[in-house]
DNA sequence: TCCTTTTTTGGTGATATTGCCAAATATCTA
DNA sequence: TAGATATTTGGCAATATCACCAAAAAAGGA
């Protein structure tokens, strides 16, 4: 191949490969609207299973399962409260980070119009 | 169920849905390691897919596809320049979303720097 | 202990994703 | 026009993900 950067070039910009993998682990696991609907609601204040499991309205054992996903990641913690479980962001950046993304689907959002506002610091 | 929320309670921490959907979307395009690889280049400069597919070493079919996906998902842009077609991001503001979760990794890092000192000290 | 409630786990079928190959397309140059 | 290079597309097999059901755990109260 006869491309426009040398290798040493590619090498100097290549970052690091475990960092970047961790990363992609973690944004996958953020990648799922259910998932992703827990940690936003995380993000506000702690809830118990049965808490997640009527916002989003999917069976127990999905959420429970979706629950094992977030915390295998780092995402969230567990506490045991005598039957409850609640759980809790384990950092709020998770939150920023998403924050940060919003700037791309404003354009995707504009055809709906009942909306909020999603550029707001 | 007898949950620790009302329900008018759980609509007003209810985030839009529209929104989560297309971050969710958006989070699970960049939940892939080769993908976030591009995406990391991509915010020092552009590249053409020749040069990604050097960088990643995998197909170029296969770096075209996720290229696809990525600009499906409004993350980069597209450029022919004769043979070649070079990508850009679209916005910076993914690049930051993604730093922003480095505190996270930083714990697992730890975690297995931990590991290694404790199996080989 | 038995019963109830909450949560997790195991299993399953449906669907989606991934990476490679081969072929097609696009563009430049001789 | 033919050939070379760069990129995309179609197809396919392997794998992963997802949501539900049923059953098992875990914990509290009668």
């Amino acid at each position: 191949m006869d491309c426009s950067v040398t290798k040493s070039e590619m090498l100097n910009e290549m970052p690091n490969k475990d960092c970047i993998c961790e990363l992609a682990e973690l944004l996958k696991t953020l990648g799922h609207s259910s998932r992703l609907m827990i940690v936003e609601a995380l993000g506000k204040k702690s809830y118990c299973v049965c808490d997640l499991t009527a916002m989003i309205g999917a069976d127990t054992s999905t959420v429970s399962k979706h629950l094992s996903l977030l915390k295998a990641a780092g995402i969230v913690r567990r506490e045991k409260q005598g039957t409850h479980v609640y759980y809790s962001l384990t950092c709020p950046c998770v939150i920023d980070a998403v924050a940060q993304l919003k700037p791309l689907i404003k354009e995707k959002l504009q055809h709906y119009s009942h909306m909020i506002e999603v550029s707001n610091p």
